[in-house]
RNA sequence: GCCCAGGUAGCUCAGUUGGUAGAGCAGCGGACUGAAAAUCCGCGUGUCGGUGGUUCGAAUCCGCCCCUGGGCA
């Protein structure tokens, strides 16, 4: 039978019970809780990110919530140095670390490692973002196209995002994307030595969760944390700009919908966005132990980490 | 009770002299290596309110019935 794990990993859609398991884990395990989620580090979204609450933070270490100032443009890769600090942290105070969130691409870096490439210096990586939004579609691809033709056939004329990256990189380290990402670098932590715990409730049952989150996000301050963050003034290209419900509800602050339509439209998008992180599963968690709500997965951590008598196999 | 306008996809609607129907939104499936709550790709899911008739053929024309809105009583 495999030693005890030396980390728990809990992904799963959006508002499936995730961090309620993994505050139960933690109390059970002496664990410290880390966030894998892209938009609960911000600092000033806690509300509308559905961030674990200060009291729910007092009773075991959390790290990595809410610690980046919005006008930072965070990414996996500086996550990934983060969160291999805080989990040896953890080790090496006797924990166990607990890294739950809902971004998939956290948590294949963790697994699996990222490309090699080098920081790209920032003058770089502004150039080409406001090149996507200074030219249309065709003429960013045709830029690609002209520096890197290799990682361009690889890419959709229409996927900005990935486009500008891949230009961004070519300009700043003179090597194709694609080459850097035929070389990847060590996992953060080695896979085996992990308890992969996916929450993934029906969908209709994260559809009916999420729905009611938002009525409760509103409720509880999210339009307050919508104003800050426009009163910041931000590039709206910013990652925290993008979180579900602030496009929205700034829409309804600035007076141009009414809230109704403004929740409706915010729903919609964390629908969709519980959606794709279910593609997601389906396609990169196959491995990992598919449970149906919170309380099997504190089930089947607690399972991995009481001492079962040699010889009779558990169930 | 009478008059008028409607009843077509989950929703809002289009459908041109009759040839078994199509848009947007929603939804569903998929991709995914440093913005990933992002970015991108694909898919119409339908007793055309019901029923009888005309016709080779009806969402389209006719009769009756049902439902919804508005008006008159």
């Amino acid at each position: 039978m495999p030693q005890r794990p030396q980390a728990v990993l809990i992904a799963g859609p959006t508002a499936s019970g995730k961090s309620s398991a993994a505050l139960a884990i933690a109390e059970r395990l002496s664990g410290t809780i880390i966030n894998a989620d892209s938009m609960q580090v911000y600092r000033e979204l806690a509300v509308l990110t559905a961030r674990p609450s200060a009291e729910e933070e007092s009773k075991v270490p959390h790290r990595l919530y809410g610690t980046v100032p919005a006008a930072t443009a965070y990414s996996v890769g500086q996550w990934g140095t983060d969160a291999g600090a805080a989990i040896a942290e953890a080790h090496a105070a006797g924990g166990v670390p607990i890294l739950v969130g809902g971004t998939g691409l956290y948590f294949k870096a963790l697994l699996e490692g990222l490309a090699p490439v080098p920081d790209i210096p920032t003058d770089i990586r502004d150039h080409w973002r406001r090149q996507s939004e200074a030219l249309d579609v065709l003429g960013l691809y045709g830029e690609l196209l002209a520096r890197d033709p290799f990682m361009a056939r690889r890419l959709r004329p229409t996927d900005t995002q990935r486009i500008v990256r891949a230009l961004e990189v070519i300009d700043a380290t003179g090597v194709s994307l694609a080459e850097w990402q035929g070389e990847q670098s060590a996992p953060i932590i080695a896979a085996e030595t992990t308890l992969k715990i996916l929450v993934a409730p029906e969908r209709e049952v994260v559809y009916a969760a999420t729905d009611a989150r938002l009525d409760r996000m509103v409720e509880a301050g999210a339009l307050d944390e919508v104003r800050t963050l426009m009163d910041l003034r931000l590039d709206p290209a910013l990652p925290v700009m993008r979180a579900h419900g602030v496009r929205e509800l700034a829409a309804y602050l600035v007076g141009a919908v009414d809230l109704a339509d403004a929740k409706t439209k915010a729903k919609t998008e964390t629908r969709r966005y519980a959606k794709r992180q279910m593609t997601w599963a389906r396609r990169y968690m196959t491995d990992w132990e598919w449970v149906p709500d919170a309380d099997a997965a504190i089930a089947a951590a607690i399972d991995r980490f009481t001492p079962s008598p040699q010889g009779k196999p558990s169930e």
